[in-house]
RNA sequence: ACGGGCCGGUGGACGGUCGCGUCGUCGCCCGCGAGGGCGGCGCCGAGGAACGUCCGGGCUCCGCAGAGCAGGGCGGUGGGUAACGCCCACCCGGGGUGACCCGAGAGCAAGUGCAACAGAGAGCAGACCGCCUCCGAGGGCCUUCGGGUCCUCGGCGGUAAGGGUGAAACGGUGGUGUAAGAGACCACCAGGGGCCCGUGUGAGCGGGCUCGCUGGGUAAACCUCGCCCGGAGCAAGGUCGAACAGGGACCGAUUCGGCUGCUCGUCGAUGGUCCCGGGUGGACCGCUGGAGGGCCGCGGCAACGCGUCCCCGAGAUAGAUGGCCGUCACCGGUGCCUCGGCACCGGGACAGAACCCGGCGUACAGCCGGCCCGUUCCG
């Protein structure tokens, strides 16, 4: 999980880095992405939306999302990102998704 | 033993590692301060349905003299409850060999409406075949010549007993009666109305007398009767309140403009300080201990109530309760086999709090317990 400075929380975040963000796709999710302030630590957001799946499948995503996002955050500085789960993230294990995420913020990262 | 009915419980356990949220505590840092940030440690951290949001309440704000109408809901009786459309007990009807199960179970002798097909006729019933009297025509037979009797055809009628149609045809069976028939009359049976007796708090139940009274369904069809219901919802609602814009007071040593061409003065804008209302971003309260749970005792058939003692440890806000990995139980296979285990593989459902309770409904891998019924076997 994500200690709350490395979450975004606020909605206005979430709307800026969704219309003017840079995007990465893969097969489960869609991250948009936002250089910040290089000292700044890195921020993340998840978005699930319903045609995810129920509750239940909604919380395991977000968290495994979560999950890699922490690792994520401990080497990465000065970027923003909304990782957007895809209704695919329902059936992947943690592997996949592990491995997705990670490639697609280390892209946004990079093309900055 | 097998099959079945009802009721209740449970919804894996332990650990490692990396983490998250509330609270407590310690340290450091920032700030005049209220307070905030970071780090360490500790406690706690989803459900029986947290679900659907279908009912009923608490709570909050708004509305409200009273009554009626409209609209919605409920509907055997008695009880339980804060309340209910829920629960318990009982009654009646239906189903089952039975334990038990199912029933919106008030009113179609207030009105309106609806009912395919078949059928003559389905609602103030109806004559297709059949049965019967009478009238007319024709014919046979008998005759004491007056007529009698039978058959066929046509006609006016009678008839609900028989055939046939249907889910349903004006109660059933037998008799009297009649031209043939008919609850027209009689006996018994079934149903209904009225009066009465006994019994039960009551729905009802049991019984007696009497009236020939006897056309069915449908009200989760309109409707009638009785009872209940104000609206919106924690994004309720409340407190504190930036920034920007607005209003006001004072200062005026800046700049610009008006009175006025100049000086003084004055007014307005700008500038500074302070105040005011509104209440956005935001913060805090509401926010979790309550119609709460458990043992025992008492009252009650029960739902439930009363009393003593004990227990209570989610509260997020882009939204914590997790990711990964072991061990052990459990279930299902396969193999070995000393018939008790041992290996290997696989499986664990339905589902995630968002103000809180009481219900209902729906989903669910498995496991456990109790009572009862039927069949069969043994003693």
């Amino acid at each position: 999980m994500l200690a709350r400075a490395n979450r975004i929380v606020a909605a206005t975040d979430y709307r800026r880095l969704v219309r003017s963000g840079r995007r990465a796709g893969g097969k489960l999710t869609l991250a948009y992405g936002r250089r910040s302030d290089p000292d700044s630590p890195m921020r993340m957001g998840v978005i699930v939306a319903r045609n995810v799946g129920k509750a239940v499948v909604r919380n395991t995503v977000r968290r495994r999302i979560k999950a890699v996002g922490w690792s994520l955050a401990r080497d990465t500085r000065g970027l923003d990102v909304v990782v957007r789960a895809l209704p695919s993230a329902a059936s992947a294990d943690f592997a996949d998704i592990d491995a997705e995420v990670r490639r697609l913020v280390v892209r946004l990262q990079e093309r900055s």
